[in-house]
RNA sequence: GGGGCGGUAGCUCAGUUGGGAGAGCGCUGCAAUCGCACUGCAGAGGUCGAGGGUUCGACUCCCUUCCGCUCCA
């Protein structure tokens, strides 16, 4: 029996050796560079831009095995996994591609060869659909590929036509697409498959798709064909190896194997035996499938998190522990322990996961970690809840119950309704939904902001090239944004917000984390104000009023920007700069920017690193940037070509977002590119700075937060904002100084003696009044009468606190046995009064209610339980009175 | 940006309408043992995240804030 490892290479080297394809690396499996892809989850991914064209493919013919992933977005088979042999959130696609060279003849020929030639399948077991042809969209029958098929001596009855759906391939709505074949395999014991092709069972697969590229789809949705065309073919590597194997599920490969031994080893769960309807295996494969998506995922850079695609790694990471532990018996972190296992059995195809196995299990292993913490105290709401239920005699968990497991503990509503189900009970679905409803609305719309998101009409393009240059601008009205619409003529309405449009303009717009300059716009009878300034794709919006006077379309005017508070901006752009590359210097490479607002007040900076930064840091970053401000460097900004740019020493970017090309790259000391440092900040940026770094004056940093997991967000001054921060604080330092009455660097050593000498204080003074507590306490006892057995002591003691009568009272309670106490004394000017009561005695003296009665006579209140309680009054001299009356009414519930 | 939950001994966590801060594990000492483990006894260890407020009295109720987790946008 072939090994999965021989398939593989047998399938390159039939390409490579036999018809002079090239091997080409599967790709990332994190598409870095593509932020509309979660993951890479076709072979074509790295190929696209030979498709489309705009790239020149270095390569006629290729073949490969690309590493995808199918979870989360368009393509999720993540519920799916795990429940029956063939669905895997991991899979590896092997494939052969012609750019502009063969076509449908040697796809065709070359595949039937492969597969019955050098992989001896049963020719048989073989069936192959093509396209049905869509006359709607002049798209005809795919006789072409028909014919080859018969060439190699496929037999009619082995022939389908295929839908749309299933037999026409396209990129997206437009671009390149074409018509496909496909080969499936009937698996069935007595080849009785040919009415199951594409019928969705696993009797009968699809196990290889011919791509043809011929056309491409024009905006029109007219398909012109293309003047090269190519051929994409795929080929999935664990169904193939299940086929050859002979097994009936791909988990039955021993490429799964490995795996199933060390789950077992791990989880000491009983042996993986491939069953579909026993939860253990279910479990087995949901495992396996899991940690393969993992290791590769975050051996390729995709780290998990609260958001996007580490937001679909932290569920399935999640999945697969639940079902560890729930039906493997796991208790403990054992995901990251099946690293090493993974990183042996395909180290040797994907030499990257060697890199740095240990650092992937280090990320999974404090993801389990957090997970498993999450999910004890889940339970632990889940189990109220439930028992709560049952007490009703209700068999429904509420929708609310549901709700807050989700919210707080990141339980799933299908996972809560499954353990309802093992305890016999029912999840409120409607409540639930409601209740997410509510939530969504609530979260989307709590953002309030001036947002011009789409409008009716069309917009006029700016021109804000000026931005970078001057704070004065003759420019043109064009018209205004008032709710939404587009107004190209007549006045400019007075008091109401709108956007006002100009043909080009100084001020720059919200973008980059930048705020978006205001000023005013001056012309005919009356400026009108602008508060903020922001981008709807090449318009730039004025957003503001006019107060009075007349505006009109058409009016030549100037734009003035606030110059004061652009200087402030300016200044805290370029500090943000200088922090961004301090961070990196003190902090570690890690530190990536996650995000930033720059306005006149103050610089935030959110950014990877998972702690909270130490004093001594926070010294370190910001005694960095000042020196950056002090040596007065020169900052300037050059526009590259995005490739060239790429390549600038230390060039930091927002990861994720999406930059022109060329691209504008600011640089913070030198003035040439190539010759940037690691110690030099450049940075792609759009924003505006000032022109040298003393401009800052000063930075320093006011406050740090955590955002969330793995992010941390700080806050900083410069300019005018630093200074008086530093002035605040100076101011406060030295009003302490002159309370304390010491120089300001004894402060902290003056107030830890402060600190120890009221400590001190407070031990001796407890101690001696413990003394002379517990004197007169003997005294009270000593003439305390008995009754039925019980001590009575009613009286007075020399000022103390409460926690010092709690000791003395328990005193008395071991030394008598049996008693009645009632005791007063003065804490602090005011009266304060405690009763006990021992058990036998509790229906007669009510300890609560008695002390509620005395309390009144000391103008005050208090309460407890009937055998103690505590009051407290403000008529300190009235307390004999009170104890007096004490004693009267302990005579009568005695009777004496 | 908006919401939910949590922060109590070195660790994991209890703490029931506001009325003496606890358990388990760990730690120290003693006993027992040739020694270790086990066991028994004793003990240390807490600004109940921080700061305000309400109250005679706050771990508990209210506000602010920090830290951690989590969901949505």
């Amino acid at each position: 029996m072939r090994t999965a490892d021989q398939i593989r290479q047998e399938f390159i080297d039939f390409f490579v050796r036999r018809h002079d394809h090239i091997y080409v690396p599967s790709s990332s499996v994190v598409p870095h560079d593509d932020p509309t892809l979660l993951f890479t989850n076709a072979g074509m991914n790295q190929f696209k831009p030979y498709f489309l064209g705009t790239r020149q493919p270095p390569w006629r013919r290729v073949a490969n095995t690309q590493k995808c992933i199918r979870a989360g977005g368009k393509h999720n088979d993540l519920d799916d996994v795990g429940k029956d042999t063939y669905h895997h959130t991991f899979f590896e696609m092997l494939g052969n591609w012609s750019f502009g060279d063969y076509f449908k003849k040697e796809a065709i020929a070359w595949a039937w060869e492969l597969l019955t030639e050098v992989w001896e399948l049963d020719r048989r077991r073989l069936h192959v659909t093509v396209f049905e042809g869509d006359p709607d969209n002049h798209v005809p029958r795919d006789d072409e590929a028909a014919q080859y098929w018969r060439d190699v001596g496929v037999p009619d009855d082995h022939l389908h036509l295929g839908s749309k759906k299933d037999n026409f391939w396209e990129m997206g709505d437009t671009g390149p697409c074409g018509p496909c074949t496909e080969i499936h395999y009937d698996k069935t014991p007595d080849r009785r498959g040919r009415n199951l092709v594409n019928r969705g069972t696993p009797d009968v697969i699809e196990i290889w798709n011919l791509v043809f590229i011929q056309f491409n789809r024009n905006p029109d949705q007219s398909l012109t064909p293309l003047p090269a065309q190519h051929v994409d073919t795929g080929m999935g590597f664990e169904r193939i190896t299940a086929v050859l194997q002979g097994k009936e599920s791909n988990y039955d490969t021993d490429l799964f194997a490995p795996l199933f031994e060390a789950i077992q080893r791990v989880t000491q769960a009983p042996p993986y035996a491939g069953r579909l309807d026993d939860l253990k295996d279910t479990a087995y494969r949901v495992i396996a499938d899991h940690i393969r998506t993992l290791t590769f995922a975050l051996t390729d850079g995709a780290v998990p998190s609260n958001e996007k695609r580490g937001y679909v790694l932290r569920s399935i990471l999640r999945r697969a522990e639940r079902y560890g532990r729930q039906y493997l018996g796991a208790s403990g972190p054992f995901l990251a322990d099946l690293v090493p296992t993974l990183v042996e059995r395909m180290g040797h195809v994907f030499p990257e996961l060697r890199r740095d196995p240990a650092r992937v299990q280090a990320i999974i292993r404090s993801e389990e970690e957090t997970f498993i913490r999450n999910f004890t105290r889940g339970v632990k709401l889940f189990q109220d809840v439930a028992e709560a239920a049952r007490h009703t005699g209700s068999n429904v968990i509420s929708g609310k119950a549901a709700f807050d497991l989700h919210t707080t503990y990141g339980f799933f509503v299908d996972i809560t309704e499954q353990m309802a189900a093992e305890v016999g009970l029912k999840v409120d679905r409607r409540e639930f939904q409601q209740l997410w409803h509510e939530f969504t609305e609530r979260s989307s719309k709590d953002r309030k902001k001036f947002v011009v998101t789409a409008v009716q009409g069309t917009l006029p393009a700016t021109d804000d090239s000026l931005k970078y240059e001057t704070l004065r601008s003759p420019a043109q009205i064009l018209g205004w944004v008032q709710e939404n619409i587009v107004f190209s003529g007549g006045l400019v309405p007075h008091g109401r917000s709108v956007g006002l449009l100009l043909d080009r303009t100084c001020f720059y717009a919200e973008a980059g984390g930048q705020v978006g300059d205001s000023g005013i716009i001056v012309g005919g009878t009356g400026p009108f104000v602008v508060e903020t300034t922001q981008k709807l794709g090449d318009a730039v919006l004025h957003i503001g009023y006019l107060p009075e006077g007349l505006l009109e379309v058409g009016q030549q005017v100037e734009a003035q920007v606030d110059a004061a508070r652009r200087a402030e901006i300016m200044r805290h752009h370029t500090a943000t700069h200088l922090l961004n590359l301090a961070l990196r210097q003190v902090l570690g490479p890690h530190v990536e920017q996650k995000g930033s607002l720059v306005d006149e007040q103050k610089t935030r900076f959110d950014f990877a690193h998972d702690k909270p930064l130490t004093n001594d840091e926070i010294l370190q970053i910001e005694q960095r940037v000042n020196e950056q401000i002090a040596a007065d460097r020169p900052v300037v900004a050059v526009t590259l070509p995005l490739d060239q740019a790429k390549q600038i020493t230390g060039v930091r970017a927002v990861f994720g977002e999406k930059y022109p090309d060329p691209v504008r790259v600011v640089l913070i000391g030198p003035e040439d590119p190539a010759a940037v440092t690691w110690n030099d900040s450049a940075e792609f940026c759009g924003g505006t700075h000032i022109a040298r770094t003393s401009q800052a004056g000063l930075f320093k940093i006011v406050s740090q937060e955590a955002v969330g997991k793995g992010v941390r967000r700080v806050t900083g001054v410069s300019g005018r904002g630093a200074l008086e921060a530093m002035q605040g604080m100076a101011r406060i330092l030295s009003q302490l100084a002159e309370r304390l009455q010491c120089p300001v660097d004894q402060i902290t050593a003056r107030v830890e003696a402060l600190q120890d000498e009221l400590r001190k204080l407070h031990e001796s003074r407890k101690k001696e009044q413990a003394g002379d507590l517990a004197a007169a306490i003997d005294r009270l006892l000593a003439e305390a009468p008995e009754r039925d057995g019980a001590r009575i002591i009613i009286g007075e003691l020399p000022p103390t606190t409460m926690e010092q009568v709690r000791q003395q009272t328990d005193r008395l309670i071991s030394k008598t046995g049996s008693c009645i106490v009632v005791l007063g004394w003065r804490d602090s000017e005011k009266a304060a009064l405690r009763v006990v009561v021992t058990d036998k005695f509790t229906h007669r003296v009510h300890a609560g209610n008695l002390i509620k009665e005395i309390v009144a006579v000391v103008g005050g209140r208090g309460g407890g339980k009937p055998e103690k309680a505590e009051a407290g009054g403000p008529l300190a001299d009235k307390l004999p009175e009170a104890l007096a009356l004490a004693r009267r009414r302990v005579a009568e519930a005695l009777g004496v």
